[in-house]
DNA sequence: TGATTTCCACCTAGGTGATAATAT
DNA sequence: ATATTATCACCTAGGTGGAAATCA
């Protein structure tokens, strides 16, 4: 990321409100945007597998050092203006203010008290913000290079979140505007998306078995992932193209 | 790489002038450059490791599949418009009209005839193009991602060179001018730079051992690196910094 | 015969969940 | 008890030169 002065002060709720619907598009109030965001779409990659993991209660491990997202954040984006420059960049707002636990009597999250005081709220840059809509445009822009992390403390850029909270990923679109002043209007400047299938309970280990089961059938870095897609005793787990 | 249509005709010499001193500076020539190339600066990285490779006369292999340089092409840039835009982009021209063998008995390169019909001549654009000139200068710019193929009709855009031929790699920094026709005047929106210790003979296995060695000894990726820094049979190859 | 191709063992680099030890 | 940490074997992904086979 470059110097980023010209994106002026961006307004961005700290929580997220389920008393409203948490649809997919934030930011389709396109009379208050401006031209370069009003259009802008975005689409979730591998949504069905988002989906089957949203059904069993999605968990992501957080670690000192660092730990992806399985699955990646990924979106395919249109409705940009190709010759403008945008940024592009992920947070992730509590779904709540509760701490959890898990039973694993009744294989189920229970609530554990109020939520602990909040992590350091980051934002994650992409890393080839800034460019140009055409560039974004071109293909699937993944977040792969986004790491979580349960250290207050860190010193890496990763997010840091709190182990037993859940969290909603969510993901801004900021037009850069060349135009002097253009601080005085940054809320016409960017837009926001929030996929309700992408929310996940943060854990420095797992909790749920078949969320478990499903990273590893799922996810090509874990390990013997070959032999449980074939094994007749765990044929129930399919994972979607 | 985007759409790069406003870069316009570059006229690059397809030949080496062996004649002239091969400067590294070939912009030198500030008079006739626009304000955000002529001040452009680049120094060569790893300029000790390639003088070492250059002493024995360095060997790049080509295969079929491309195979990437070592050591790597790296510069650091100084002197650009930080705000202005830049393609950064290489070539490789041939050193001269000859095609060479190797006696071993010897241990040095015979003219074996002239050259065999040039390859296809191909421009690399680093993967970050176009970037501002404050990107670029941040940090050393790496063509890591530059592969050579001896595949003629190679179509994975590696870099096509005749085996058994001499060549000398260029770089050029390519200054995107946003004004309308800037075309009339592209030659004044680029320079490029020929470092002479980064010539190579294009092989298809390394046929002086010297080479081989110093390969071994100063690529991480070549197998037991570590034992052979260590062997007192070899004790001869020192590694520059 | 010299040059090229194919395949391979062996690396680097780094992403996984399992496990055991430790902390709270 | 429950949650966290550190370590590890085992992956993916891909960059090496060596050696044998093949080509011209």
């Amino acid at each position: 990321p470059a110097t980023l002065g010209r994106l002026g002060c961006l307004q961005l709720s700290q929580s997220c409100d389920l008393s409203l619907p948490c649809c997919a598009d934030e930011g389709s109030l396109s009379s208050t945007k401006c031209p370069q965001i009003s259009g802008v779409r975005v689409q979730l990659e591998m949504q069905a597998l988002w989906q089957q993991f949203d059904q069993l209660g999605t968990e992501m491990i957080v670690t000192k050092a660092g730990r992806r997202m399985f699955p990646t954040f990924q979106v395919r984006i249109s409705g940009m203006d190709p010759s403008a420059e945008y940024v592009l960049l992920m947070d992730f707002i509590p779904v709540d203010s509760k701490r959890y636990r898990y039973a694993f009597h009744s294989s189920s999250w229970l609530v554990a008290g109020r939520a602990d005081v909040a992590a350091p709220s980051r934002m994650h840059f992409h890393p080839d913000s800034p460019a140009r809509g055409a560039q974004w445009m071109k293909q699937t822009v993944s977040f792969d290079s986004l790491k979580l992390t349960n250290n207050l403390l860190d010193d890496n850029g990763h997010m840091i979140l709190n182990s037993m909270h859940r969290y909603q990923p969510r993901f801004h679109v900021v037009y850069v505007d060349p135009a002097p002043n253009s601080h005085l209007n940054a809320y016409k400047n960017f837009c926001s998306f929030s996929f309700p299938e992408t929310r996940f309970m943060a854990v420095t280990a797992y909790q749920n078995h078949r969320i478990t089961q499903l990273k590893i059938a799922s996810n090509p870095f874990a390990k013997v992932s070959h032999f449980l897609c074939t094994s007749p005793n765990l044929i129930n787990i399919s994972v979607p193209r």
